[in-house]
DNA sequence: ATTGGTTCCTGCTGGC
DNA sequence: TGCCAGCAGGAACCAA
């Protein structure tokens, strides 16, 4: 489940990789993601130089040193890139939709078995009222997301804190796991109103969504199934999750109240009812 | 304007 | 053992 920490881990391994690099050839074998890929979607590719690497949310976005337009590209779900390099060439599998042949002999391959994920080619012209982009909320790690600006974004909120988090039109790039994480590590409860929270929780809350989200990004962010670097390397966050997937589990904190599993819009929240409060 | 519910998709799991 | 319902989740979309 790629969120802020898996694409930027992606993001970063993958400057590696494709930094300067020349695209030969782009094969696309399905279409059909979130949005059909467009047919001139090869022909735009080919021949572009990769300039720049910039994550936004869970997005990345990919500049060219010569091209008016970005490729802004989502993994959804399921979605992973894969690096192979010209010795290790294996066979292409089931959900491999895009492949992107650079003129190193480099290959990436693009697999999302779910295909909530998304490869668009933006206008630079039009990027800054691209509607994807544009109604994104803040980036936790920019300068003014603080205690302060958390508390004028949940006044007036009548949502619980879980789903007030999980919005990516509030704060971007949080997503089941961290929202989770980052509410156990505040001490606050998924279920509490957004709008009840006090200065100095809001605080505290900042402070736990950057320090949850700068672990997981350390850790190469957490590989339940789907998640790889593009070199294949997992992931190591699960092993340290405190609540997520940890139902009937001991609380790490409170050490014998075990972690409750519930339902918010259908989705599972865990947390630990005596110190979550 | 906000909010909650539904939908897209495939793979895995648990119950019978 | 085999089948199928149910669940997982990012986020656009729709309805209230």
């Amino acid at each position: 489940m790629p969120e802020l920490p898996e694409v930027e881990s992606v993001k970063v391994n993958l400057e590696r990789y494709i930094l300067d690099q020349t695209i030969e050839k782009v094969e696309v074998h399905h279409r059909g993601l979130r949005w059909p890929i467009p047919h001139n979607f090869e022909e735009m590719l080919e021949g572009q130089k990769v300039k720049m690497l910039v994550r936004r949310a869970k997005y990345l976005l990919l500049y060219f040193e010569k091209a008016d337009f970005i490729l802004l590209w989502h993994l959804g779900m399921s979605g992973r890139v894969q690096v192979i390099t010209p010795k290790a060439l294996t066979p292409r599998q089931t959900h491999d939709h895009v492949e992107i042949a650079f003129y190193s002999g480099l290959k990436l391959r693009f697999r999302d078995p779910r295909r909530f994920g998304a490869m668009l080619l933006v206008p630079l012209k039009e990027l800054s009222r691209f509607s994807l982009l544009s109604s994104l909320g803040v980036e936790p790690f920019d300068n003014s997301f603080s205690g302060p600006f958390l508390l004028e974004l949940f006044k007036n909120r009548s949502r619980p804190l879980k789903a007030a988090l999980l919005d990516q039109k509030i704060i971007a790039g949080l997503g089941n796991i961290y929202v989770c994480e980052a509410l156990h590590c505040a001490k606050l409860s998924p279920l509490r109103l957004a709008k009840t929270i006090n200065h100095l929780e809001a605080e505290i809350l900042v402070k736990a969504i950057q320090a949850v989200l700068r672990k997981a990004i350390a850790a190469g962010g957490s590989t339940l199934r789907d998640h790889r670097q593009p070199d294949g390397e997992k992931g190591t966050f699960q092993d340290v999750f405190k609540v997520y997937g940890r139902e009937g589990e001991r609380c790490l904190r409170c050490d014998h109240v075990e972690i409750k599993r519930i339902l918010q819009s259908n989705r599972s929240t865990f947390y630990c009812e005596r110190c979550q409060i």
